[in-house]
DNA sequence: AACCTTTATGTAATCGATTGCAGTGCGGGA
DNA sequence: TCCCGCACTGCAATCGATTACATAAAGGTT
């Protein structure tokens, strides 16, 4: 047996009353007579109606859903975001859609199909390099829907954002390493056109002033936030004559990276050089040596971004270009100490 | 400005055509005659056309999406599957909606809502352990979209699932290190109840039987796959008299936890206990040491996963209960070797 | 008793796209 | 010339719920 699911006026019919009575009795319960609510919910529940969505979707012209857009979703750093993402919405019975804006670049159109309120009533971007082509048409007041960056944000401003106190992290990392008694300090950056990397380096790099120390450019090691980005710098911090006796790895992934592959060459930390990390993934209070690090409260953005992305829904406007700035923290483990010690 | 979003009407008029011809033209573009299929394109074009979801939806009695049943959304093992999962999905335009179950055994009305065919297409549940409630529901043939599960199953095996070969992962790893040499060999497993703590353990107990070394009971510590209980293991293991020489933990994450408490104590792997892991996630080659553990292909996992549910939603079937089996592979790296070396 | 409120419910239009069925026009075969 | 079939296209019903508006009944006021 299989009957077709039950709809409102099979309901309705059961309890003797209008559909418009049973769509009030289920979704503003003080407007009918006790009475007239008790037979709707029996009828309801003894039907195992559940409302249609797409039909109430349709009629009050909303989706129920958010999406959100993902760099890369196999990377784990963004499993956090998008816990904390989940819990806001699912108290607000929204729903969570869930795209990976790899193909970004070479195709733009599929992104683009989701920036349109037939698709959802928001959007989340943990994306802070989509083309302009995407995000033309995410700014513009045409009925694109409201959109929050979490994270990362747009390099022109010209979006809401939550995200983390990234230049007081590097600021943070510098002044540890300079307090330990750290002189020559070396940065491992993200990618150079990344918002993340210019504030963290921009935060490093306003410290050492103050601390009237100067990063030598050979210290400076490109990378990409990955595993292989730190191995390499790695490789060329071993290369080096006058050595960095610490260095600032902008994520934590690059900063196991780093310590992996030096032990490798019989190089070890903390004692031949120190090491910070960012973000503080969960990994790394038990890394070896336990990773000293600055914690980004990565589910706290998600939640907020996913409040701030919901206000604006509700009350069906534009997100002023506010910023909202979470504060960072400096985690001291084990991963460094004074220098030549 | 803000114009109201076109609708299939407008592109009709634009193009001096009906909108079942817009319709068609759209989705069926065979069946218009070419002059007026480039009629209705145009006007598409000019106009902004974009289907409304929900209107498609509710006629074609679909939702154009699937949800993801995930156990811990902030645990970063499953955010190669769900790559995986969108992967296959975005090919097919299919939505990912993602729905965290930690309140599933509390509240699960919540989970409930979703297998619901107008929630949903089809689902892909990563837990297993789903409540009973929620399982006879979707079993059911009461017009519940079709089920699959990845990586984990329900025990009572009454549903289609993806998954590991868990079973040889135990095997493998108890194989490689007697191979080496180990004759007394500890686990560390998941939580009692789930069935990969079962699989992986059967297959070790197995091979540990066919090469006729017993399990000492004090060598088997109950874990729960996190990095805390590897450190509670470790101090187990630190506390006993006649210590296994090597320890198959049945994640990486476990692993992790193990090596890194076991350092803290002066102890060092492989010199003084072997360890192999499980998910070969993707720091586990950095970890010092690199980690020997075993491959389960995660991402694969998840495409597979969907594409075999996306059939089933195209045909409209009930998953036949078929069980794809992918093999695991062991990865040789440096946290073990002979004992006593 | 006449009139006004308030409360509860029903009627029917509406959201926007899809699709079964019916028509139209044209070309070819008998 | 007549008829049939084919290729297109349009008409209008339909998916299921929501909600503006109308109506009815009950209660209160003067």
């Amino acid at each position: 047996m299989e009957p077709r699911a039950a709809r409102i006026t099979d309901v309705a019919r059961l309890a003797g009353v209008s559909t418009a009575t049973v769509s009030r009795a289920l979704s503003k319960p003080e407007t009918v007579a006790e009475s007239t609510r008790n037979a709707v919910l029996a009828a309801a529940e003894k039907t195992g109606y559940r409302v249609n969505l797409s039909a109430r979707n349709l009629r009050r012209q909303r989706t129920g859903a958010i999406v959100v857009l993902v760099p890369n979703l196999g990377n784990p750093f963004f499993s956090e975001i998008l816990a904390g993402i989940e819990a806001a919405l699912s108290e607000a019975d929204i729903n969570m859609l869930v795209v990976d804006t790899r193909q970004a670049h070479s195709k733009p159109q599929l992104i683009l199909e989701y920036l349109h309120a037939s698709r959802a009533d928001g959007i989340i971007a943990l994306d802070g390099s989509l083309p302009d082509e995407i995000l033309a048409v995410a700014g513009a007041d045409t009925g694109a829907p409201p959109i929050v960056f979490a994270c990362e944000w747009t390099p022109n401003g010209a979006f809401a954002s939550v995200r983390a106190n990234n230049v007081r992290g590097g600021e943070l990392a510098i002044a540890h390493l300079a307090d330990l008694g750290h002189r020559r300090i070396g940065m491992i950056t993200g990618p150079g056109t990344n918002v993340l990397t210019e504030a963290r380096s921009r935060g490093a790099l306003s410290a050492l002033e103050t601390l009237g120390l100067a990063l030598d450019p050979a210290h400076l090691f490109p990378g990409d936030f990955s595993l292989n980005a730190g191995a390499g710098a790695a490789r060329a911090w071993l290369g080096l004559d006058r050595r960095p006796t610490a260095v600032f790895c902008q994520s934590d992934q690059m900063a196991f990276g780093f310590i992996s592959e030096l032990s490798r060459h019989g190089v070890s930390v903390p004692a031949d050089v120190s090491v910070v990390g960012f973000d503080d993934i969960a990994i790394a209070r038990r890394f070896i040596p336990a990773l000293t690090t600055l914690r980004q409260p990565r589910e706290r953005i998600g939640m907020t971004a996913a409040r701030l992305l919901m206000e604006h829904v509700r009350t069906n406007t534009t997100p002023a270009i506010e910023t909202t700035i979470l504060e960072v923290e400096l985690i001291r483990r084990d991963s460094t100490r004074a220098p030549g010690g």
